[in-house]
DNA sequence: TAGAGTTGTCTATATAACTATACAAGTTGA
DNA sequence: TCAACTTGTATAGTTATATAGACAACTCTA
């Protein structure tokens, strides 16, 4: 506990009693006392009550003077099956009821180099770029870009702002089936926009996936990038 | 950058720094002045200049009195495509020379409810735990627990010390082929002594990827949690 | 009820982190 | 050469972080 790493103490003890609390299988566990705590990570008492401070602050763990400190049992990551038939809605409403998508922005670009050779169009074409947030039983899940031709999906906005699914938005341009034909998985900290959409702390991580959706004909029709709140799913790739 | 969560100002300056060379496609690019970061990031410019100073310890940037600071560029994320044959030394070695796998520690315990569910045995069975690095290139990649049966694999942590592979000791039991039935993708802030092993900074990030290998015969014999640094290394699902 | 164990609060001190200002020393190009 | 830029260094003051100890308030059990 005594790196020069630019992390405060109580900030990594903090984490470690996370861990302490996500390892045990108690619900509603209690806790070791803050002089316990304090000799287990090498500090002060204090700083192991600025830590707890700010798990009660997040929610995690409540005090009872001259009881102890609880944790709360976190609802476990829900499940994000990644498969070549992947559809948020159906994924998703398996394990927590209400699954939502809403519009965040959309606009209108050419497509650079990269979405444009994702895409099978030539750089410069007109692609829609939608922002969507996806959320479940109120919890945002996830942030996501994607990128349709214009040509192709001339209303795919409006359809997605309708309906809060990609899968009907295509459906309503005549378009049934997709099958996804890549998946790149990377983690990174979270964006400050991100952040304020997925209602996460600054220094939380995303799950970023990349993938690229292919009608039933291999062409590409959407490229996307979603960023995906680490602390609330994970990814579940069967084979 | 005022919020106060316990990340130093600095630190957060340096990851700031760290993007921003990332962003940029030119190699051994020249970095806007102390001055400006300062500004930029709204810092004194002392602050830069220790954000600067842990990053050159690290040989992202190296600085020339009345020029400026330079940054290198960093090799982009080597691929790690997750398949139902995975195997460490065969993808690595597409992407880099020279993959490596060094036995960090090993031991005999008694499987707990979780690794006996997995692994077909009964609670308190012994199984081999083994901590295993993976090197490319010299640069760390990744860390990796597995668990095996002490009754099916009995030499299994001298096979791997010696062969620096699991499929060649596994082969070494026998079992030409296997292949990984789950994978489960998570992402956290990288523990301590992982963070060692992987010569990454106390903040970093790990992509955590838990599986599941089994026989021709659908038995599964190893279970293994792996964490990659997330820097260094993206997962692919081709399908 | 008494005592052991818990959290809450207070004061004090030391160190690290951050800011502010100034100037020296080096590089570059007009 | 000179002006305008850069990084390096020094000093000082402020705020945040961490430690140390003492004691009050509360809970539980013997």
């Amino acid at each position: 506990m005594n790196v020069d790493d630019g992390i405060a103490r109580w900030r990594r003890v903090a984490d470690g009693i996370r861990t302490l609390a996500a390892e045990s299988d108690a619900d509603g566990g209690l806790l070791p006392s803050e002089a316990a705590l304090a000799e287990r990570f090498g500090v002060n008492r204090h700083t192991v009550r600025r830590a707890i401070a700010a798990l009660a602050a997040e929610g995690l763990v409540h005090t009872e003077r001259g009881r102890g400190t609880f944790f709360r049992k976190l609802p476990g990551r829900l499940h994000y099956p990644i498969g070549t038939r992947t559809r948020f809605s159906e994924n998703i409403s398996r394990q927590a009821r209400e699954p939502a998508g809403r519009l965040i922005q959309a606009s209108v670009e050419p497509a650079d180099a990269r979405i444009a050779a994702a895409l099978g169009l030539r750089i410069g074409a007109a692609v829609h770029r939608m922002e969507t947030l996806h959320v479940a039983d109120g919890m945002p899940l996830s942030v996501s870009t994607s990128w349709f031709s214009v040509e192709r999906f001339p209303a795919i906005v409006a359809a997605y702002a309708e309906t809060g699914s990609v899968s009907k938005a295509l459906e309503a341009h005549g378009l049934v089936d997709y099958h996804r034909r890549e998946t790149r998985v990377a983690a990174e900290h979270v964006s400050p926009a991100d952040a304020a959409h997925l209602a996460c702390p600054a220094d939380a991580i995303v799950i970023v996936a990349e993938s690229l959706n292919v009608d039933p004909e291999g062409q590409p029709m959407q490229r996307s990038r979603t960023r995906f709140a680490a602390d609330r799913i994970e990814l579940v790739f069967a084979t």
